[in-house]
DNA sequence: CCAATTCTCTGACTAAAGTCAGAGAATGAC
DNA sequence: GTCATTCTCTGACTTTAGTCAGAGAATTGG
């Protein structure tokens, strides 16, 4: 990465921290202590735990707790013990908790306006567009990709979505049990390799390599969440998938995909993997592709 | 403005407060409480005046002198009476504290490129673009025009600014007497209008309305600061014009330009300026443009 | 030269933010 | 059933952040 770019970075920083924080600042505290302020956030229309509120916002124990009596006495909150465990107890917004709250989320709506407002038409949309495209970036960024036990909770999560993503979008339906094998077993070293996709803490994402002879492997089970598409995950899974195969000493990657799911097939493409003959009888396959490495 | 675009704007608040806010908050103080911190970040390789500091950080005086004793007896920072007025005193970095603000800016280095790091290339571009774009639409809506008297400290530091560039960018050079008049008197109301764009306290562009008769309005001292290009500066100064123009009853406005300032030509027939044959003998002019209201 | 003003600093505050060491109840492991 | 652990809470702190009133020097306007 050039000096260039780093300087851009920091610029953006700069202005961005300036715009927004100094004016959430202000703007949303509406008079209240920043420390309770951010707890009337955080206790959504649900409740949330009071330990959860500490692992969110990494505060001491005595110190959200004060806070929470702060709100109570206010009577914006009202903790009291759930129902299971007696130790652990949850913090709930009170009807006029909740109103404080309405209006925050209207003064937050204001403030976003107020970075509109100044600008025509066309700024807007150009604004909106690269608010939309930093996100998506910084985002991306935060992917985290770890090999996982196939049986794994995180990698069954995947597995369930994906069939169930396949079952919507193939025309005939998907049936696991029809289509060629990549069981448990088949993906969990030496035989093969499962990899999770995270984002904040939750798996959004999957890819498996199956060794199929000494110098073949097979790319199976691809799949980014719907809430996680366009982050370029399934790129990077692809590409850590390769980087084993490359490190297991395999010389080349099979793959077959169903006509259906057009990016995939784009990606593949895009990655260097060049349409081949059928090299199986997978069912739901239409197209079989292959990459040397 | 829509739903959706407020939406967005909120979103990209949250994601990058968290991400730039957080990082910042821990990285950044080194230990060091916040307002030392920034202290320490504003008095640049040049000291500053006591005063500009509380100003630019909107310190109470106690408060910042207060924090200028921590930094002094931490030895980051010497603070002596400057030459001229002996009541200002002016903040300076020793040594250490030179070396102190390098980490800092290594550290801010690091955390820009944190950002870019977990991109790849493709992606980094973008995401800087994007960035780019963002700031300069930020920096654009912040952006007030005011009418100013013509003789005003800023318009006239603006048409200094003004006139040196014409005399580098047109061939022949420029003399403001050799030119067509706009003096303070025809640019004074009622017999015309001068408006300042303003930046961050800074003036950074102008434009002139100047009445030649009971209908027509000549447009002129068009001028952007090299800083502040591309935030639509001049388009906005331009409407604001038009708008006055409205104001006044005038039914159309003229204006010309040199062939050089290709820029302001491509402004002018976007904004709906139709070229005409010259109406004046204006010098230096190679273009001249009409626009009925 | 005098009076008003400007600039910085100190003392004396308050409120918020955050830490630390337990106490007391509930739970889990064995 | 006992013992260690977990979870929340309280009391007793410290440190930051920020305000306010005024003192004392230097400067400016007339």
């Amino acid at each position: 990465m050039t000096e260039r770019q780093i300087e851009q970075v920091r610029r953006f920083n700069r202005i961005v921290t300036q715009h927004v924080g100094a004016l959430e600042d202000s703007y949303l505290r509406r008079g209240r202590p920043l420390g309770q302020a951010r707890l009337l956030h955080e206790i959504g229309p649900e409740g949330i735990e009071v330990r959860a509120l500490r692992d969110r916002l990494k505060l001491d124990s005595g110190y959200v707790s004060r806070l929470l009596r702060a709100l109570e006495t206010q009577g914006l909150v009202e903790v009291r013990s759930g129902k299971g465990d007696g130790r652990v107890r949850k913090a709930f917004l009170t009807p006029k908790g909740r109103s404080e709250r309405a209006t925050y989320d209207t003064l937050s709506d204001e403030l976003a306006a107020s970075f509109l407002a100044p600008l025509d038409p066309a700024q807007r949309d150009r604004l909106v567009a690269a608010m939309a495209e930093v996100e998506c970036l910084l985002r991306a960024g935060e992917v985290e990709l770890r090999f996982e036990a196939a049986d794994s909770a995180a990698a069954q999560s995947c597995l369930e979505r994906y069939f169930g993503e396949l079952a919507q979008r193939f025309e005939l339906g998907f049936d696991p049990a029809r289509s060629n094998s990549a069981s448990v077993a088949e993906m969990t070293p030496p035989a093969g390799f499962f990899i999770v996709a995270w984002l904040d803490g939750e798996p959004v994402g999957c890819g498996a390599l199956k060794l199929a002879d000494a110098i073949t492997g097979e790319i199976k089970r691809m799949w980014t969440s719907p809430s996680a598409r366009g982050l370029g995950i399934a790129r990077k899974v692809l590409r850590a998938l390769e980087d084993k195969a490359r490190e297991t000493g395999l010389a080349r990657l099979h793959l077959e995909t169903n006509r259906t799911l057009s990016e995939a097939q784009a990606l593949y493409r895009r990655e260097g993997y060049a349409e081949v003959a059928a090299f199986n009888s997978e069912p739901y396959a239409h197209h079989w592709f292959e990459k040397r490495l």
